[in-house]
DNA sequence: CTACAATCTCCGGTAAGGGGAGAGTCAACT
DNA sequence: AGTTGACTCTCCCCTTACCGGAGATTGTAG
């Protein structure tokens, strides 16, 4: 029988964590003087805890470790933690390449300011019409327009709250003009198509995100970007990148506050 | 100006989060009411939060973050996660091999019952004498004459508690009989020399223990698992492995009683 | 005016122990 | 017999980055 400090030193294991295992019920001593309170542990406890600590070791939970110790599952409980220690890698891997990105200054290049979160972007329903503009800046004249004549043909539908309307680039190939493009706009409820409109559900997907501050004749940088940090962190896209409008023209004045989110649906590649 | 529902909904942020980043001065919201308490977060807020995930997803802290934001040292921290991430891609690679070394069922050829783990045995100081041996038994029979030898000499001299008393085999090769060994006992201070007594430390060094209950003629089962796992995870032994004696003849009548238990020193491949 | 949704603060919990306070116990040395 | 010092006990709070829920207040729609 050995008291706790000598267990501790036997077992290179500290004293609190004894205490805990005996408070847990993971490993109880084989004695508890009932007078003192002092733990006796005998040399068969060691035998225990060695397992117990070959267990730790492979990064089981304390539950986990019950589990086997009482004698079920130990397969698999092991292919469980294998899965995770999987995921865990690839997680790894992903920050890694996140940080050597960054590291390697693609950033400073263009603009220290882009950052870029990966996100689920929940389901959504939403009205649509595809148009062709010639310019950047005449969206916002036909924007309003859409929103009216829907409103007008539907008059108890809403906008999602918060808003979330964005636009699509169907063009393949960039173009200085003559854009065509999808808009869309997240809506509460499912209606018939009528005129152009459609209306369509999109399910959830993942994409980056990348927030764009300023003018819109900058925002080919944010798309770079964005590319750039798919490409080099194992990601591809799987669809046309939508851009996001949350301050623009119709609530701030300066072109400088305007400010729009590019998300990009992504999978790993 | 959005209220946190609303802004939780924009950022994809639960709104627990939002309250305790205001919390911890993290992120505070650009005003508060100061009656009702009420948050309200504006774009430029969108923004920052933004840049917090992205971070976030890198794996930094909270207390890294406000580094990071508050202007200072960006590079450095990041390097230091980089750090700390290849040091957790090893412990997973690690991990996982521990993992397919059990299911791969090596255990169950021998017995099932052996476990490794890693620890760091700590310096010590120890009296050590070499002899060669004709067989197993006569070891315990010699052991306490030396023990004996050293007390006469140094009566102040005591053994470490707990008692930590090992031997070295010698010979590379395996031997049947005539075994050339090194015995250790671990003891509380350091002495001359004195016939074929030496003293010495023995450094810190890390080492797979493997436990063996039995018989002494079992052994060798123990000695192939350890080796069989330090080669099958990637180590190498750097030294020759010690036989630490728990319980034996002299304290267990039962040879099924005794405990020992092989230390291998190793490093990482 | 009444539902009902949204928000607030406060409290408690997570995993696996670590740190420390204050009190009791054990063995050896005067 | 008393004292010292080492050892052990229990109890409580702390860690991270939030989540869940209770109970109270506020905002909004009908």
């Amino acid at each position: 029988m050995y008291r706790i400090g000598d267990f501790s030193k036997m077992c290179k294991t500290t004293i609190k964590t004894l205490r805990y295992y005996d408070e847990i019920g993971l490993l109880k001593p084989e004695q508890t003087d009932k007078f003192t309170g002092y733990r006796f542990y005998s040399s068969q406890q060691l035998l225990q805890l060695h397992q117990i600590q070959s267990l730790r070791q492979i990064g089981l939970s304390i539950d986990e470790i019950k589990l086997v110790l009482s004698g079920g599952k130990c397969q698999s409980i092991l292919q469980k933690r294998k899965a995770e220690l999987i995921a865990e890698l690839d997680c790894c891997q992903d920050q890694l390449s996140r940080i050597e990105f960054i590291l390697s200054g693609h950033t400073e290049e263009v603009i220290m300011n882009y950052h870029a979160t990966i996100k689920e972007l929940p389901e959504c329903i939403v009205y649509s019409t595809r148009l062709t503009v010639p310019s950047y800046d005449s969206y916002f004249q036909l924007i309003p327009a859409i929103g009216a004549k829907v409103t007008a043909k539907y008059p108890d539908l809403k906008c999602s709250i918060p808003e979330y309307c964005f636009i699509v680039y169907l063009d393949g190939e960039y173009k200085e003009k003559d854009f065509h493009i999808e808009f869309c706009e997240a809506i509460d409820q499912m209606k018939d198509d009528f005129d152009d409109i459609k209306f369509k559900k999109i399910e959830s997907i993942n994409a980056v995100s990348v927030m764009h501050k300023g003018s819109y004749a900058d925002l080919p940088h944010a798309y770079a970007y964005a590319f750039k940090w798919i490409e080099d962190n194992g990601y591809v896209a799987i669809d046309n990148p939508r851009e996001s409008y949350i301050d623009g023209i119709w609530n701030k004045e300066k072109e400088e506050d305007w400010l729009t989110e590019l998300q990009v649906p992504i999978k790993k590649k």
